[in-house]
DNA sequence: GTCTATAGTGCGATAGAC
DNA sequence: GTCTATCGCACTATAGAC
């Protein structure tokens, strides 16, 4: 019985709460506010509040007085969150990417059989993105608001995932489960596949396919170019 | 023999130069400028110069400043060419798409074998993002400047080029040639990785991955699928 | 046809009252 | 801990000289 969406989700609690309060304890000397139940229910208003807007109009043409209003918090209680806009962006891309970096990581792990392993992988990562479908779209389509010398973050991000089914796949093919057939351009497909997902929810979304169904028709599709 | 990029682009000849003299013949009353030669000389450089500077840092980023130095023209030049940052942004917008698709559909009108129609449809996505790489990744990335009245037309544009592809897969289930295995969701991956290809050249380019090599990679990928 | 100078707006950020 | 009021600045857009 393969892993299902319904059980994903049950199982793993996602909670922009937690993204928070780790970078509340971890920031305590910036954030100007000392009581932890409100810094965090805060942040989790303000987080959630920069990733609808910036999913509905981009992050650069979001302005501070949008978030004010929206969010209901004053421009002063905002600035006692963050040193200014830019360091919100990289507040909320660099958490992001390290949650789910670490759950895929954690969640593969287990797997040893490279076959269960490579469907254990994609089908983790879409849940991920189906749980958390604007930080996705925000970390993919954002990038571009980083300072130059940020911009090798997503790029060793895409890589490091990238990587994950690289080994995958080439320890299928040592083992002899899979065909020795470009491993490392399969791993770019598998990837750009994953993407689509979650940059095109709308599309899937209207024509009702499922992300159950979305990851079936992907093991078939990859399994049939790696095994046949 | 199948088309090569070298070819294709031999005898596609996609100066920017041709959408600029169409969009000034048509814009007459709006443009300041009545020399013709000036114009569209002026009009290369600021769509050249904008999707430059829209590559680097986003066209929101961007501002009438920055082209103006990089561009050479003073923000009064700027001006004559279109009414508002905004304009400027539709320009770029619709100009880029309607030339796109014009030229894959007649290309592709040429073929009526379903198996060489889906390799030719591929191919010449791929040598045309390859042509102008800067102008791809500005339509799918700057979506997000269109004001909302306008968001359905990069809607429109995904599901028009899917659609082309999805024709052709019933076509080929149709005479046999394919099996019958979920032509929608092919069609919509294809779309993934034929965007892949613009959206993540940096890493192609760095693995010396060329567009020949990725469109084969493509055919055979898919083709094991819904051949197989 | 192109320039410089500037008007007018709205932004990010902050100071200080409560 | 939150608010309002406001500063200084950089932006889009334009007017008028050349």
């Amino acid at each position: 019985m393969e892993l299902t969406f319904a059980k994903f989700s049950r199982e793993n609690n996602l909670s922009v709460e937690d993204i928070c309060r780790d970078f509340y304890l971890n920031n305590r000397e910036t954030i100007k506010i000392k009581k932890e139940a409100v810094a965090v229910k805060n942040l989790v208003t303000i987080l959630n509040t920069t990733l609808r807007l910036s999913n509905e109009m981009g992050f650069q043409s979001m302005t501070l007085r949008d978030l004010s209003r929206e969010s209901e918090l004053s421009m002063g209680a905002l600035y006692n969150y963050f040193q200014s806009k830019d360091e919100l962006f990289k507040i909320i891309h660099l958490n992001g990417m390290k949650l789910i970096t670490n759950i895929l990581i954690k969640q593969i792990e287990k797997e040893s059989d490279p076959d269960q392993k490579l469907r254990k992988a994609i089908r983790i990562h879409l849940y991920l993105s189906e749980m958390m479908p604007q930080w996705f779209y925000f970390l993919y389509m954002e990038t571009k608001n980083l300072k130059k010398e940020d911009r090798k973050i997503p790029i060793e991000s895409e890589l490091y995932t990238e990587r994950i089914f690289i080994d995958i796949i080439e320890k299928g093919v040592e083992s002899g489960t899979y065909l020795n057939r470009e491993p490392l351009m399969t791993a770019s497909i598998i990837k750009a596949m994953l993407q689509d997902w979650y940059l095109k929810r709308w599309k899937y979304t209207k024509r009702n396919v499922t992300v159950d169904h979305y990851a079936l028709f992907m093991i078939e599709f990859i399994e049939s170019y790696i095994k046949s």
